[in-house]
DNA sequence: ACCATTTCATTCAAAATCAATCATAAGTAC
DNA sequence: GTACTTATGATTGATTTTGAATGAAATGGT
């Protein structure tokens, strides 16, 4: 393979997920890891790219929520664990809603079922689903400046034009008693009406999010399934009895 | 084979596969490694592809950037200069539509007045104001693949919730007779309907927009002012006799 | 704070590719 | 036919790229 070629596919599998690891750019190139770190030396040297330990990522651009989260690169592989997991469940000629947030993001390159019609509330969101030749709708509503959502009461007008097959629903809390929470109120309501329009919901949320409880709640433990890397030993019955829990396995193939 | 059908056959071969090696050229043409390496340097003389270590690319990087129009620096700094003169026009608490399009992102920055409320249909000028500080709602709707800009019936449902004291909207052609035009339909419904919200309404375009018409009508010429830096001699009477047009003047100071 | 592990930068040799040169063959003008 | 030009193919040494190996640095877990 050619230098510009990789350097291309390096480029390109970087826009779809954000962050890569070197060792999976080494295993999808069929390179070394000299000749994989000599691209991305030089991809950065040009300002294409960015260096981080262990791998390379997006220069950043719409950045995303809290800080505390996606700051090490094992956080972001358990996200794309989940989100990977996730994105098995969208079947062809779905219609979902993909809530805003970083985790549902990850869900984007890994969509693999056809003629799939996605509602989001993420602008980002919706320009990764296009990109990707999905056929995106956007809530209308009020921008939040702290994490680039829409919400508000038009959004919640808006999402009552549709029904979905599937949601997928970002969560900040997981708690048996409270159920699933989210710091804002404005998204949790939306979270709730989104939920409330689909016939199936899967909550995303990597393990850190168990026994954590939020300022708002969104809909209790039982009216949907989870999906995490993880689940903590200590919860494990108090969750498990509530709702069905699946567990992103350890992926064989780092990516196609 | 001649070395015209040789290089005819490059050049196809290119356009098809993007990046090609030179070993395969060789097997393809049936020719020397010398010979292929010379057609490669009389064609990269003429600027007609790009050689690279192992073989050769296209000149363009067909990568990711197809979402706007390419454009020279001239045209880059035409935009500013509309859109700075634009910006000015924002005043202290007014509440307007800012049309999605490259010449209405570049006004951003350049608000001053305070208190904004803006309505987009534009998810990257969206992201820009809130980054900028500024209140933003955008329209929900369909997602354009080409443009990322929302239109569609949802868009134009949701822009009745709305009244503008200015509209700041793109143009593709301007022409005294077919008014103001645009290739989209959807998006020039969009924009009609924004122009009948508004007190105001604005319609920027550089020097190159005027008597060309593009496939659907906005609106007419005088129901709009006119933002541009430049205004070719020959339309100049039959332009003014129906609208106000303001000419960007040149900045003393290039930029903040 | 420590250790085990992973990842990084650097170096080196092998392989691939390149530019330059020369020789051959074919065509052209005289 | 001879002399000249042109296109091609082969050969050479120089340059670039690549992959592996080394020790240094960073990271994660305890």
């Amino acid at each position: 393979m050619l230098a510009e070629e990789r350097q291309q596919m390096i480029l390109k599998i970087l826009s779809d997920t954000r962050v890569v690891k070197l060792q999976e750019l080494v295993q999808m190139l069929s390179a070394s890891e000299s000749t994989v770190r000599r691209d991305l030396q030089e991809l950065e040297g040009r300002h294409l790219l960015r260096r981080i330990h262990g791998g390379a990522s997006l220069l950043k651009k719409l950045n995303e929520e809290p800080d505390m989260e996606s700051k090490t690169l094992r956080h972001v592989q358990q996200k794309k664990l989940v989100a990977r997991f996730a994105s098995e469940k969208v079947k062809d000629n779905d219609c979902i809603y993909l809530d805003a947030g970083t985790t549902t993001l990850e869900m984007i390159p890994f969509i693999k079922a056809k003629s799939v019609t996605v509602v989001t509330n993420g602008p980002s969101h919706a320009e990764h689903l296009v990109r990707n030749g999905i056929l995106c709708y956007m809530l209308g509503g009020l921008m939040k400046g702290t994490t680039k959502a829409i919400v508000g009461n038009i959004a919640l007008q808006n999402i009552n034009l549709f029904r979905f097959d599937t949601a997928f629903i970002g969560a900040n809390g997981i708690d048996a008693l409270m159920g699933y929470t989210t710091p804002d109120p404005e998204e949790a309501a939306l979270k709730r009406r989104a939920h409330e329009l689909a016939s199936t919901t899967y909550v995303l949320a990597d393990s850190s999010k168990f026994a954590e409880i939020s300022f708002c709640k969104m809909f209790d433990l039982g009216e949907a399934t989870i999906i995490t890397d993880e689940l903590p030993e200590r919860c494990q019955s108090l969750i498990t009895d509530k709702a069905n829990v699946y567990i992103a396995d350890h992926p064989l193939n780092p990516m196609v």
